[in-house]
DNA sequence: AGCACGCCGACT
DNA sequence: GTCGGCGTGCTC
């Protein structure tokens, strides 16, 4: 301990409701700049941590401070804007620093010690990793190396993207061509500065591949390979850090990404392009449950890059931020598709037309049919796997119930098993009803197992041009969970071997098949009516984004003389949602929706969080939410007389592994009382919790996309 | 969150 | 007589 004098505070992953504070403070011999990585002791074991600025809210509690184990020096350190949005993000989603700040680091550069790590860099160091000097890009204002031929719309979306700040909101019809557009913007940022960075998001690892082909085709000739890099969770440790790095140390100038690259170390990011910006995936749902597509924004404002909204089916909260009357984002329109190609036409099954407990109606058949013996593609969409949501005993009335969730196991006809699909336990089909021995039980409700049993059927008879019988293939989490497996199934679909697809929602985004000509939703009543506000919101999104899998190859609809058809089922035909629908109208569907939502006083008119309890007893867990809301009464927290507490209420799905599950609603039209209350609130839940013997676990979700 | 310590059931 | 169940508590 002879020349340790100086402390320092460092960020370890440990969580908010842990007893430590946010920074820890430590002994080192010499200054570390912020941004440091390094190890410390922290009770038995050594920990990654990062040196923070600024000091901890409460001093350590005497005693010689333990010492700094090691110093990761390799690495420049993590610089401010990095930092800032890591705290920004911890602070407003409520959770730790430490735990925000370490989980934003690749897992691998978090078990490196210091030798390691300088023998990797030496590796990259040595490597020809710079790329060819782009001598013919950056001439300039607006000048593009490569001439891209752009639409009017297009080349006005990029003029304005060009002169303004932003945000922007790119509001283009599917196959408007918001693509090319995200291309020209970054080209143009990327030649404004030689050392500009940008980072792409998308909502899915499977739409990164193709993205990953147009960007390397555009720029791996001006760049160089090593310029374009990817960071998802699909990748390998090493791959991952090897990304990362590439990032943090300035030679990727185009990071593409899930909504975890939001944390990745970009030192010269210029543009931030989030694509499908009204995807539910960019909501994390573990851990810090963060919006990457509004930490993008923030991120854009704070390090002034330019931020890059895309979609065909803007979220309520961007449209609503980017009308003319709001004006925080600016809105970019591009109505058309690109090369003449037509938008779908609806075609509504008024369900109760149709002969009873049909699964698909027969002019739906027939259509599928017909566009099948022109060698014409049809998709099938249907958001269930499995072959059944549920088997069932007419005798006694048993039911495939979870015995450890309030859900039914679905019926797997392929493997004869049945699974819950919330905990994932399974077990085989029982050849009687466990209850009552009654041989004869019968699968109730319909997967896409199902749909292709069925399909196959319909279809056995049915001929292509190529003189071969129609081939039905299906495509879900259950058929896509090894390796390689949904790329190799989609090469089947691109390569015609598949003339109907059947599919979950993971077939609806983002993949161009070239043949696909119609596109059918079989049962997508449930949202019409759903206890969550934002359900018809996600169905007009999905059902846009599935037609628009319809018809993208004018060419290939003039070659054929065929026209795209979008097909939905429904009991509901005259449901106003699909009027919007039917005339491509998402500013009209917005519009009706946004009026609902400001006469309720729902977000984007209000703010929104969650307190969530899980328990041993559904009792247990009301009972600490109900705590909670009078304890946060009692000291009557700063900003609670503008924010309104629901009571608790069960989950739709109450119970899930044996654990009970309760919430309570936050509401407030402002922001900044909702932060505060949450904010003063965390002390008196962790004193709450120990008052509560069965709680499990409580976590406060901030902006839920559910409730 | 880890990882300890700590006090009660089925095995060598 | 030990191995091990996870309840409670601490980590600068």
């Amino acid at each position: 301990m002879s020349d340790q004098s100086i402390v320092l505070h460092v960020a370890v992953q440990a969580p908010a409701h842990s007893q430590i504070g946010d920074l820890l403070s430590y002994a080192h011999d010499a200054p570390l700049p912020p941004g440091t990585l390094v190890r410390v002791p922290l009770g038995p074991r050594e920990v990654p941590g990062i040196v923070w600025d600024g000091a901890p809210a409460h001093a350590p509690a005497g005693g010689p401070l333990r010492a700094v184990g090691a110093v990761l020096g390799g690495l420049p350190p993590l610089d401010a804007p990095w930092r800032r949005l890591v705290a920004f993000a911890a602070r407003y989603y409520q959770r730790g620093l430490g735990e925000v700040a370490l989980a934003a680091l690749p897992p691998a550069l978090r078990e490196l010690t210091p030798e390691q790590l300088a023998r990797r860099l030496r590796r990259r160091a040595a490597a020809p990793a710079l790329p060819p000097r782009p001598e013919e890009a950056g001439e300039g204002e607006g000048v593009t190396s490569i001439p891209i031929a752009l639409s009017a719309e297009q080349t006005s979306a990029g003029a304005q993207i060009n002169a303004q700040t932003g945000p922007f909101l790119l509001f283009g019809s599917t196959g408007s061509g918001k693509t090319e557009v995200y291309l020209h913007a970054v080209q143009q940022a990327l030649a404004r500065d030689e050392r500009a960075q940008a980072l792409v998001l998308v909502p899915e690892i499977n739409l990164t591949p193709q993205l990953q082909a147009r960007f390397r085709e555009r720029f791996a000739p001006l760049y160089g390979d090593a310029a374009i890099v990817s960071l998802h969770s699909g990748m390998t440790p090493p791959q991952r850090l090897a990304s990362w790095l590439a990032a943090h140390a300035g030679q990727a100038r185009i990071v593409l990404g899930t909504r975890m690259a939001i944390f990745a170390s970009l030192p010269h990011l210029a543009l931030i392009v989030v694509d499908e910006e009204h995807d539910a995936s960019y909501k994390q749902q573990e851990g810090a449950r963060y919006s990457a597509r509004d930490l993008a924004v923030w991120r854009g404002r704070d390090a002034g890059a330019k931020v890059i909204l895309g979609s065909a089916t803007p979220s309520l909260e961007s449209w609503h931020a980017s009308s003319p009357g709001v004006g925080r984002y600016r809105r970019l329109a591009m109505p058309s598709r690109i090369g003449a190609a037509e938008l779908p036409r609806l075609r509504l099954v008024d369900m109760a037309q149709q002969p009873r407990r049909a699964v698909f109606a027969p002019p739906l058949v027939a259509a599928i049919t017909e566009r099948v013996e022109r060698g014409e593609q049809c998709l099938v969409l249907l958001n269930r796997r499995g072959f059944a949501p549920v088997l069932h005993c007419h005798a006694c009335g048993w039911k495939s119930d979870c015995p450890h969730c309030s859900a039914t196991q679905v019926f797997h006809k392929v493997d004869r098993t049945l699974r819950c699909h919330h905990c994932g336990a399974a077990g085989s089909v029982p050849r009687a009803c466990p209850a009552c021995g009654n041989p004869d039980i019968v699968p109730a409700g319909r997967g896409t197992e199902q749909l292709e049993e069925q399909l196959a059927a319909l279809l056995r008879n049915v001929i292509t041009p190529e003189r071969r019988a129609a081939r039905v293939a299906r495509i879900d989490a259950d058929t896509t969970r090894a390796k390689g497996a949904l790329a190799a199934q989609l090469a089947q679909v691109h390569a015609g071997e598949v003339d109907v697809l059947v599919g979950t929602q993971m077939v609806a985004k983002g993949h161009d098949f070239r043949r696909m000509t119609l596109v059918a939703a079989v049962q997508p009543d449930s949202a019409l009516f759903s206890s969550d506000f934002r359900a018809p919101e996600r169905l007009f999104a999905l059902l846009m984004q599935a037609g628009g899998r319809a018809g993208r190859d004018a060419r290939y609809m003039a070659a054929h003389q065929s026209a795209p058809e979008l097909w939905v089922q429904t009991w509901h035909p005259e449901h106003p949602l699909f009027a919007a629908l039917r005339a491509h109208d998402y500013p009209a569907f917005a519009a009706r929706q946004l009026a609902e939502r400001e006469a309720a006083a729902m977000p984007p008119f209000s703010h929104q969080a969650l307190l969530r309890a899980d328990a041993r007893t559904q009792e247990a867990a009301q009972a600490f939410l109900q705590a909670a809301g009078q304890a946060a009464r009692e000291a009557a927290l700063p900003g609670l007389a503008q924010v309104f507490l629901y009571p608790p209420v069960p989950l739709t799905v109450q119970r899930v592994a044996n654990v009970e599950r309760a919430q309570m609603l936050l509401e407030s039209a402002s922001r900044a009382a909702l932060q505060a209350v949450l904010a003063a609130w965390q002390p008196l839940l962790h004193a709450e919790r120990s008052r509560h013997k069965g709680l499990v676990r409580w976590l406060v979700d901030v902006d839920p996309q559910a409730i």
